[in-house]
DNA sequence: GCCAACGTTGGC
DNA sequence: GCCAACGTTGGC
C-alpha cells in the first residue's frame, strides 16, 4: 500500500464533496500536469489518499481518501464542453489520466497547513510544504504518513 | 489583490 | 537546445 496527498481547492472538489458523495466514489480529473499525472499513474487499488485544500481560508489536509480504481483515460480530456478538455489528446493515446477516490474519514478538523511546516524537520521533503509547490498530486512516505497521523 | 514560483510554449 | 514570455498556482 502507498500513500499519497492529493490538492483541491474545497469549493471544486473538497472533503464535503466526498462526504456527500457517501460510500459512492468520485472521479479524480482534471489532472494537467505530466508530473501529477505520473504519480496519477502509479495509484493502486487501497492506496490511502491525504485530501489537502489549498486556495482557501483554511488551507491543509481534510481527510483521508482511498484509491478504489486505479488509473484510466480521463474522459474530461475529450469533452469539449468541459474546460478540462485536450484537443492535442488522442483516444489511441490519450494523454491524461484520472483515478477514482472514496471517502474513508472527513478529519474533525483541518491540519493546518502551518502545522506542517512547524514540523518541517520531520516533513523534510514533504512537498506540499516546500515554498512554490504546485504539485497537486503527490507522493508521501511511509514516515511522513506516521508524523501526520500524530500531528492531526 | 499581490506576487513569487513554477511549468509550458514557441521563436530562434 | 536555449531561454524569454506567458499563464497559472497558491500562500499571504
Amino acid at each position: 500500500m502507498k500513500y499519497w496527498l492529493v490538492k483541491s481547492e474545497p469549493d471544486e472538489c473538497g472533503i464535503d464533496h466526498f462526504v456527500a458523495a457517501g460510500a459512492n466514489s468520485i472521479r479524480w480529473d482534471g489532472v494537467r500536469n505530466y508530473q501529477a499525472r505520473n504519480f496519477l499513474r502509479q495509484m493502486s487499488v487501497g492506496d490511502r489518499v491525504l485530501l489537502y485544500h489549498s486556495s482557501c481560508q483554511h488551507i491543509g489536509i481534510a481527510g483521508e481518501l482511498e484509491v478504489v480504481a486505479s488509473s484510466y483515460p480521463d474522459p474530461t480530456q475529450f469533452d469539449v464542453q468541459s474546460p478540462y478538455v485536450d484537443l492535442k489528446s488522442s483516444q489511441e493515446e490519450p494523454r491524461w489520466s484520472a483515478v477514482d477516490l472514496v471517502l474513508i474519514e472527513k478529519w474533525p478538523a483541518i491540519l493546518p497547513l502551518n502545522t506542517l511546516k512547524q514540523n518541517a524537520t520531520q516533513l523534510e521533503g514533504l512537498q506540499v510544504i516546500a515554498k512554490g509547490a504546485r504539485l497537486s498530486v503527490m507522493p508521501v512516505t511511509h514516515e511522513h504518513w506516521q508524523v501526520i497521523q500524530q500531528l492531526r
